[in-house]
RNA sequence: GUGAGUGUAGCUCAAUGGUAGAGCACCGGACUGUGGCUCCGGUCGUUGUGGGUUCGAGUCCCAUCACUCACCCCA
């Protein structure tokens, strides 16, 4: 036998019915996200390297460690995008979006590369769905963003959010803040972690979120980046809060989000999940103000989230929308009848043009070759089907050209009606599944 | 990149260092003529891979690969 292959590291196969659920939640995303008037970009899957390390920042776990990049034939350097928010930055520039009507709403869905190790809840290729306002104003903007996060979740059947939401204050608050902090750390430089050590003098923010009990006892003395926040970025947050509030989405400050993409000013959030492990974050993002004119493009204010769909899937509630996929009808030509073994062929077509008729009204459904009732019911089994159709010769007209009854059965209670085909279909038509986009 | 655990049939798992098995699934047949039952039979394995120890390795040792979980980090 010849030699076999395994996906690669990190990645996998998504198999029915699995996918079943992924189209519906991208259904679901597209249907909610075009109530707010969002639509949708799609960019390549590759761009040039340069445009991940300015856009993300070289400072990144993401840039520095976790880029699949490669050559190409013509010498340029590429690399497979690690995430979204450069890529759609970058379009809005290239095709002069800034002229459209402001602001431009995005969102988009696909696959993204990190070279990582696996682990729950993290591939090398995973997916996300995201958004992205440029051109907008500020808090506005961030809370409608916000909103539509929510919404959206809670369409898919989450009930319970932790939504954390913090401010990282802008540039210039950032640029007062880190001064502050290393001032304060340097002199305690021996008690940070070696990787910590490494941020003070890369991303001295980074070492804000870590994990590590002592570290975190070293910052409780350290100074608060809120006291050094800007009028502006003060501002700013106060009305993000007081619209959250009026809103009624639950959520919570979280003075110790800091996140790790280097774009992100003001206002940042995630949303976390029990159930996924050590990675627990399904979502995240927030604004960013410098990211599109370090592009290229005039300064132009943008907030965006990306959700890792591979883990919102991963604890979906069982009771989500997003589960109500089409299970077909599943039509079998039975061997019922006096007149075996002459009940055949023909029998098995007359079914399967049963099964176009279903489809004809929209209702998915599939048919098995002519044999023992037995079968039927183990396809149902393995397609989930609620219903199964049985065909024998009794429910033939006399010359069994034509099907005039069907027996219909409801797999769950295993109660069975034999009717005619008109009736079947309408009660299929109601109860029956439908062929969801 | 670091650490720990696990690799036996498509799936779930057995097998004291001594002939690689069971259940489920799948395929065929018998039976059943309102039927998911029952019975018979069949396909599927270089025990992840490569070395080593041994008369003999699925089992012990080393290496390697993969998977899982955690660190790091993020979605």
């Amino acid at each position: 036998m010849a030699k076999r292959h395994a996906a690669p590291k990190g990645t996998r196969d998504l198999l029915p019915p699995e996918t079943a659920v992924w189209a519906r939640v991208e259904s679901i995303a597209r249907r909610v996200f075009g109530l707010y008037g969002y639509r949708e970009i799609r960019t390549p899957i590759f761009e040039e390297t340069e445009l991940f390390q300015r856009g993300v920042g070289e400072a990144t776990d993401i840039v520095g460690k976790e880029m699949y990049s490669f050559v190409d034939k013509g010498g340029r350097n590429l690399t497979l995008r690690p995430e979204s928010t450069a890529a759609v930055c970058r379009a809005y520039v290239e095709h002069g979006m800034q002229q459209l009507p402001q602001p431009v709403r995005l969102f988009y869905i696909g696959p993204q590369f990190r070279y990582e190790r696996p682990q729950k809840g993290r591939y090398r290729q995973f997916h996300q769905i995201g958004a992205e306002l440029l051109g907008g104003k500020g808090a506005e903007s961030d809370v409608e963003i916000l909103l539509m996060l929510v919404a959206f979740l809670r369409e898919l059947g989450f009930a319970d959010l932790r939504v954390l939401v913090n401010t990282v204050g802008d540039a210039e608050s950032r640029a007062a803040f880190r001064g502050k902090l290393v001032e304060y750390l340097a002199p305690r430089k021996d008690q940070l972690g070696e990787e910590s050590a490494r941020r003070l003098v890369t991303n001295p923010l980074r070492i804000l979120d870590s994990k590590s009990p002592e570290e975190q006892a070293l910052l409780a003395g350290a100074p608060k980046l809120e006291e050094s926040l800007t009028a502006r970025s003060r501002e700013h947050f106060a009305r993000v809060l007081s619209s959250m509030e009026a809103s009624a989405v639950p959520f919570r400050i979280e003075p110790r989000l800091v996140r790790g993409l280097d774009y992100y000013t003001n206002t940042v959030f995630e949303i976390t999940s029990e159930g996924l492990g050590a990675q627990n974050a399904i979502c995240g993002g927030g604004a960013y103000e410098g990211l599109v004119d370090a592009l290229g493009g005039p300064p132009t204010y943008g907030v965006g989230f990306a959700i890792g769909e591979d883990r919102l899937i991963e604890v979906l509630p069982p009771s989500s929308p997003a589960r109500d996929v089409p299970r077909p009808v599943i039509v079998r030509a039975v061997p019922w009848g006096r007149r075996l073994p002459s009940f055949a062929f023909e029998d098995a077509d007359a079914s399967g043009r049963f099964v176009e008729l279903l489809r004809a009204r929209g209702i998915p459904a599939l048919d098995f070759e002519w044999g023992d009732a037995k079968r039927a019911y183990a396809a149902a089994e393995a397609y989930g089907s609620e219903w199964v159709v049985l065909i024998g010769e009794d429910e033939l007209s006399a010359d069994r050209q034509t099907i005039e009854r069907v027996v219909l059965r409801e797999v769950r209670t295993r109660h069975e009606r034999r009717l005619s085909v008109a009736e079947a279909m309408d009660q299929l038509s109601e109860t029956g599944p439908k062929a969801l986009g």
